[in-house]
Formats: structure tokens, sequence, C-alpha cells
DNA sequence: TGATCCCGCCAACGT
DNA sequence: ACGTTGGCGGGATCA
């Protein structure tokens, strides 16, 4: 009865693995349309296989699998439904295959990242949807975000044309400032606290007055941001209310840039968007919409590798949250010009256009429903004004479509490469992640030795240091792969071992910059297990590392270098115990906090590159390049992260506190040595003040070497020791000496098995972070990476048990300890 | 379960 | 009218 499925379509479009299969070839959906009944032992077949193993299972796996499932049905004819069974596992695509991240990836390979000037393709709807077997509205998802993001610009009815990122500075830019006016910063905290408040306050809270005032509003709304030189056509050609994915996918960005950690969750920012911040909005129904639309942003954006999945650990759960990894937006030089304009009005770029379209587009709707972007006279001057120039501009360049997608060429551009890893990732997910089950498995040693894994993926590599990130980016946010982090792990070993653990460190800004983003690169742990072997705790030991990682290793070398001096002696002053402040004293703090963030400004301005160093993310480096930056200036800044990254301190200090940070709440105190909270001042005031923590962080950054040495030697002693993890959350103090733990974390980062103790353990964890060192920004770590670090103990994968908590009471007193009361943790996803 | 988010109906627009 | 865009949210998947 049931026609068989077309199983006989089958493009073996999920071989599982084909490595040379086109990553840009999606599988095309089969689009017979055959339901497929549930009866039919065909279908049933199918769906338990699509259960069992959505992924990529090893063959074997497959096999008993269908095995099982022809048990259950009665088999049929076992073999016969062998074949049907694999027949369907390549013909059914999993969801993941036709998830608007890969279609992206796909969408993104046609095109050059940079397109030479003069070659400026078009993009037909129709055509890319064909190629990519997928409906066109799913195209016009990812093109609304592109659009919003001036890569490409529409010109007409079905077509539109590829600007590629060449424009993306300016857009972020832009973008940013925008944001800053409309006090973005501000309405996340006030978000936040809001969170905050409703979270704790469970007993008879007054709900706040306090945060009614929301000058926010009228902020929220504002139309479609656009570059002078361009694209302002786009939102004039389809003057159709530009509500949503283009202007959302604007606001999502620009909470991105204007929030310090650049991390934003997407609940905070779904409220954001709504506009209605009122609480009682909170209409369900509309949040839940906004909240799938931003998934669909940031699919699309984490394609682009401008953001990255991670998630945030508070009290309440793990909640989902997206990083920026896209360029550093640099403070916009000229920006003062049209400011004065309009405060709303933000055309950061603005003077290649007329201010007054500009401002037109930027209008903010009083409220939101009926957001008038411009005067309908207006727009139509503008098409008439747009469709001209369009003339213009369009007849120079001859269109240069590469889009026989096929063949990109990898060399050519980075970003199609990455692609590949992308696609590949799929195939590798299932060996690299048994590969690592089984790393774990042996003992360390053995790992390093057994290093070169398949899983390395075919990587380009182009000895830009922008390549890899690239690719790195690209898998993760497919999320096929495993987080990038869990695949070095056997490179970085958690282990005591002593040598080991120096490479982790040093390691850990490296395995940041690269390896978070690509498994592939992550592979490259052999040159890292040579180095450490060496066991030296100089930077330069990573030299071995790839050429890939050359920029950072620069970086890392010295460290010191690139600090000011300025930053440091702050990190010292701060250590004194004296800086603890009493919980008391800390809520009294706002005004401290304040100072903090002044600091932290100042120190920025030294700092000319990364304005809070803390706060740039390694990747970033790499984008930098793209984005404009020198090598020079990347390799300045680099050191500076990887530095951050890198040392034990800063691993040790997982304040994820990104989002805390934003909420300052008075109620603990950070001092940039200690951080004393209490647990009743935990529960009033969740949130970190960030300020004060960048400032510290800025000042671990500079940790130096020689704290690295330190930590070392620590570690190596700590190791034995054992650190625990407190086990309660609030009360958990940190002996100072617990110092080791920051050390250990650092190098176990990635292990598989910290996983596990990290979910065991990551809600105490979360709850508290602590320690003796310099607060490092969390922002710098992986959000995961973080937890683990903080909870792994030296001795090993889970084994440890939790810290007892200080039983000695130290909690208050313990000077040398650092209590940040951690509402949230990040933890990257797999 | 909750987090994700594919799918495609169908309305708003354009032509 | 018909084709293009794309808001929207049900409900399937995934984790």
């Amino acid at each position: 009865k049931t026609p068989l499925k077309q199983a006989a379509t089958s493009h073996s479009v999920l071989t599982e693995i084909q490595p040379d299969c086109q990553p840009l070839t999606t599988p095309t959906k089969p689009k017979e349309g055959l339901p497929a009944e549930p009866w039919t032992p065909t279908s049933n077949l199918k769906m338990l296989i699509s259960a069992a193993s959505p992924e990529i299972r090893s063959r074997e796996q497959r096999r008993e699998l269908l095995n099982n499932t022809s048990e259950v049905l009665q088999a049929k004819h076992c073999l016969q439904e062998h074949l049907l069974g694999e027949e369907y596992e390549k013909s059914h695509p999993s969801r993941k295959e036709k998830s608007l991240g890969l279609l992206c990836h796909k969408f993104l390979a046609r095109y050059p990242d940079y397109p030479s000037s003069a070659d400026s393709s078009y993009i037909s709807l129709d055509e890319v949807a064909e190629e990519l077997k997928v409906e066109r509205r799913r195209i016009y998802d990812i093109v609304n975000v592109l659009e919003s993001l001036h890569m490409v610009s529409r010109l007409a009815k079905n077509r539109y044309a590829w600007h590629g990122r060449h424009n993306l500075p300016k857009t972020l830019q832009a973008l940013k400032k925008v944001g800053e006016n409309n006090k973005y910063t501000q309405q996340i905290q006030l978000i936040k606290k809001r969170e905050y408040e409703h979270e704790f306050d469970l007993n008879g809270d007054r709900k706040e007055g306090i945060l009614k005032p929301s000058a926010s509003n009228k902020d929220s709304e504002m139309s479609f941001v656009e570059l002078p030189g361009m694209e302002f056509r786009a939102a004039s050609v389809n003057s159709r209310k530009d509500k949503s994915l283009r202007v959302m996918s604007q606001k999502f960005v620009m909470l991105f840039l204007v929030s310090t950690p650049q991390i934003v969750s997407l609940d905070v920012a779904a409220k954001i968007l709504i506009g209605e911040e009122q609480l009682e909005d909170l209409d369900k129904s509309k949040f839940k919409t906004k909240i799938r639309r931003l998934y669909d942003i940031a699919n699309v954006l984490s394609s682009l590798q401008l953001i990255k999945k991670v998630h945030l650990t508070e009290e309440r759960g793990r909640k989902p949250a997206f990083k920026w990894t896209g360029p550093e937006v640099l403070p916009n030089t000229q920006d003062t010009k049209l400011e004065t304009s309009s405060t709303t009005c933000s055309q950061a770029v603005s003077e290649y256009i007329p201010s007054k379209e500009q401002c037109s587009k930027n209008l903010f709707p009083s409220r939101g429903k009926q957001s008038f972007t411009r005067h309908p006279s207006l727009i139509k001057l503008v098409k008439t004004i747009e469709n001209d120039r369009r003339k213009v501009q369009s007849a120079p360049t001859s269109p240069v479509k590469r889009s026989e997608s096929t063949d990109q060429n990898l060399s050519a551009f980075p970003s199609e490469m990455a692609q590949v890893p992308a696609i590949a990732k799929h195939q590798l997910e299932g060996q690299s992640k048994k590969e690592k089950e089984n790393k774990m498995q042996l003992s360390r040693p053995a790992l390093e030795s057994h290093l070169p894994l398949p899983e390395v993926v075919p990587r380009p590599e182009p000895s830009g240091s922008a390549a890899p990130c690239q690719q790195a980016a690209l898998t993760q946010p497919l999320g096929v792969c495993p987080s990038g982090h869990p695949s070095v792990s056997p490179v970085i070993l958690p282990h005591p071992h002593p040598g080991v653990s120096y490479a982790i460190y040093l390691q850990p800004s490296q395995a940041h910059t690269m390896t978070t983003y690509s498994p592939s690169v992550m592979l490259q742990p052999l040159p890292c297990a040579n180095v450490t072997g060496i066991k030296s705790v100089n930077s330069k030991v990573l030299n071995p590392i790839t050429t890939e990682e050359g920029d950072n290793q620069i970086a890392t070398d010295d460290p010191t270098k690139s600090l000011t001096a300025k930053e440091r002696p702050p990190a010292t002053a701060e250590t004194s115990p004296q800086r603890c402040l009493k919980r008391s004293q800390a809520l009294q703090e706002i005004s401290s906090i304040k100072r903090c963030r002044r600091d932290v400004e100042s120190l920025d301005t030294h700092l000319p590159f990364f304005p809070s160093g803390y706060l740039i993310p390694l990747t970033q480096c790499s984008h930098g390049s793209k984005a404009g930056f020198s090598d020079k200036e990347k390799a300045e800044v680099c050191p500076v992260q990887h530095t951050a990254y890198s040392s034990p301190i800063t691993g040790v200090i997982p304040v994820t506190g990104s989002e805390l940070k934003a909420v300052n709440i008075p109620a603990f105190h950070i001092t940039p040595l200690n951080i004393m909270l209490s647990p009743t001042s935990i529960a009033a005031a969740p949130v970190l003040g960030n300020s004060c923590l960048n400032s510290s962080n800025t000042s671990s950054a500079q940790i130096p070497s020689s704290s690295v040495l330190n930590f070392t030697l620590q570690h190596i002693g700590l190791i034995p020791a054992g650190v625990q993890v407190p086990a309660n959350p609030f009360l958990q103090h940190m002996p100072a000496s617990s110092q080791a733990e920051n050390i250990t974390h650092s190098s176990e980062k990635m292990s598989v098995q910290e996983e596990k103790v990290r979910k065991n353990r990551l809600q105490l964890a979360d709850n508290f972070l602590f320690s003796p060192q310099p607060l490092v920004p969390k922002e710098a770590q992986e959000p995961q990476t973080v937890t683990e670090h903080f909870f792994r103990t030296p001795g090993g994968p889970n084994t440890e048990p939790p810290l007892p908590a200080r039983s000695d009471g130290t909690a208050a007193t313990a000077p040398a300890t650092l209590y940040i009361p951690q509402r949230k943790l990040e933890v990257s996803e797999d």
C-alpha cells in the first residue's frame, strides 16, 4: 500500500560519510509526497531509524538498528529492510540537513566573501532556490538577514545584488551606533534586572516600580538602518513593512554590539525587540513567535560566523544565548558628524547619503505597531532615486556569478572552504565523537601520541588566520559538530600530568581562537601535544603549533608586552584583601561599580585595539584581519586576548557574567581583587557588576607570564591535592589555596569527561565562581570551558567530588577568595 | 520536557 | 488575477 518511499531517489544525501560529498549540494528533498504510512513496515522502520540515529553512527550501529527494527516489525525481509533502512537514512535528510543554517552555508558558499568591487554578482532567488533545492521561502529568510547587514541588496523582483562582507564593517558600525543611541544597553540591563527580580523575589516582592521608567520603549522601534552608499534601496524597493526579519535582525545585531560581554540571550533579545517590554505584555504567543524568528536570524548570523551559540546557565536552568564572534566593531571614528542630526537617526555612516534620507529611515515610531518608516511621498522619491542609482551601479560591474556551487574554488575563498568542513563535520561528527570517547578512555599520553585524528578534516590551510576561524565557525552553527572544545580536549589533557597541564594553558588561547570554531582545528592537537610534552610554561612552546596559529602564538609569546603598565598595577592592588567589601557595603556599592566602569573605560582608551581586552574574543582577532586590521594589529591584540584566555587565572574565573554584568546590582560588590558575596547579597543581586569585573579582568589579563609560572607550579602541586568544588553554590568558598582549581581546569577544558562532570556539577559551579587569582573576563573563555574548568578537579574528570564547602566558614572572611555570585554561566553548546 | 525550528498557509504587495 | 514577499505559528525534531 504505501507507495514505497521514493527512497529510491535517495541521493545518498546522508551517505554517512562522504568525505568528498559536495557539501554544497544538499540532498535535495525528494519531493515525493508520500506520506509514510504508519503501518508500513518501512515507515516504522523509518521512524525508528530516524529516532534512533538521527545523526551519524557507524554503520554497524545502523545495522543493528535496522535489525532491531526489523525484529520489531516482524521481519519482513530483513535484507530488504536493511536496504530500505539505509536508503531511508540516506533519503531522509535529517532535519538538520535542512536547517536554515546549513542552507545558509550553501548559499554563502556561492558567493565570495569579498567580491571585487567590479564583480558584484547578482542573485536570482529562483535560481538559488532551485539549485539549493529549497523552497523560495527559505531563501527569503536568508536574504532578508543578509540584507540587514547589507551584504546583499535587492535590485528588483527576484533579484538581489551580492556585496559580500565589504559593507560589514560599516554596517556594524552603524548598527552599533544606532544601538547605542537606542540605549539598548540600558534596556538590556533593565530586562535583566526584571528577570532577576522575578526570579528572586519569590516572596512578596514589591514589583519594583523602579524599572518602570522605560525610557527604552521608544528606542526599540526604529526602522531599517541603511548604509550610505548603497543599499538603501532594499527597504524602499519593497516597501512592505520591513517589520521583521530585516529590522529584527539589525536590532539583534545591535544588541551584541552594545552589550559588553557581547552575549545576548534569546529571551532578552526577544523582549527588547518586542519593544513593549512591559511586563504584563508578556504576550506569550508573541514572545514565542519572536523567539522563533530570532532563531532564524541567529542561524544565518551563525553561518556568517558573526555569532555563536552558547548557553547561559542560571538557577533556572540554561537558556539559549548567542555570543558575538564577528569582527569587533571599532569605535566609529567619524560618527560625531551625523549624530547631532538626531539622536534617533543613527546613521553612523552617513555622510555619503543625504542625511535626511537616513533619518527618515531611522525614525523611531513612537510606539510599536505602526512604525512608519518614511513618508509615502518620500518613499517614492527615494525609489526613483534608487532606480537611477541602481541602474548606474548595476551596470558597471558585470555580475560575476560564481554560482556553480559545487566547484566553489575553495582556494579562492576561505569562506567557501569553510563550507566544506561544515558539511564534512557531519560525517566527521560520528567519527570524531567516537574517537573522542575512545580517547577519553585512553590514557592521556596515549592520546597524545594518538593525535593524528582522522577528524582533522579537510581543512585547507590558508595561511591566513581568518580561514581557520571561518571553518570552525561554520561547523559550529550547524551544531552538528561537537563543540570544538570537546574535540580539543583530547589534546589538552586535564589530568594531572604536569607536562600536559602546561600545554593546556597555552593552548586555550589557541584553542579559543581557532579550535573553538572548528573541530578540525581542534584536532590540530598534535602540535599542541608536542608542546605539552615540552612542558615548558613558556608560551613559545606553542610555536610548534600549526602555522595557522601563528598570530595567536605571537600574542601568546609575550602577553605582557601588550599590556600596558597601567593595567597591571591595578590588578595587583586589587588583589589585596582589603578590597574585599562586606556585603552590606557591597550593597551600597553601586557607585563603586560605576567607578569601575569608568576605570575600565579609561583603560579602554589606553588600549586602542582592545578597549576591554577581555571583551574581545579571540576569534575576532582572526576576523579582525578581514575586518581590516593589519596583521600587526592583530598580533598586538591577540596577545592580550590570549593572555586572558590562556592564563590559568583567567580560566579560573568563569564568571560568565556577561549578562550579569549588564545588570549592575548593588548587592554584591566586586573589588578588583576579591569579590565577596554573602548568600544574601547574592540573592539580592545575582547579577554581577560587569564593570567591576571588567576592570578586574583587565588587570588579570595582564597577569602575565609570571603569574602563569606561578600558576603552573601551583598547578602541579595542586593537582595532587585535588581541588573540590563547593557543594553549595551560594555559600561555598574557595580557599585561596584552591587556586589550583583554576589551573587544572584550564588544562582540562576540553576533555570530554569533563563534560560529564560538568553536567553533574555544573549547577553548583554555575552559581559561584571564585578564584584566588585575579579575575579574568569570562567572555574570554568559552562558556563551556569556563564551567568545566571550574569544576574540574585536577585529579581528573568527574572524579572529584564537590569541594567540601569550606566548612571553615571562610566564606565571609577569606580574603584571598574571590566570590562571584554567578547567576549565569555560559556553557557552550555542543 | 523544553529547546529548536521546518514547513507552508496565506496575507500583504506588486505588477 | 497572479506572482512575489514574507509574517506567523503549528507541530515535528532534537537534545
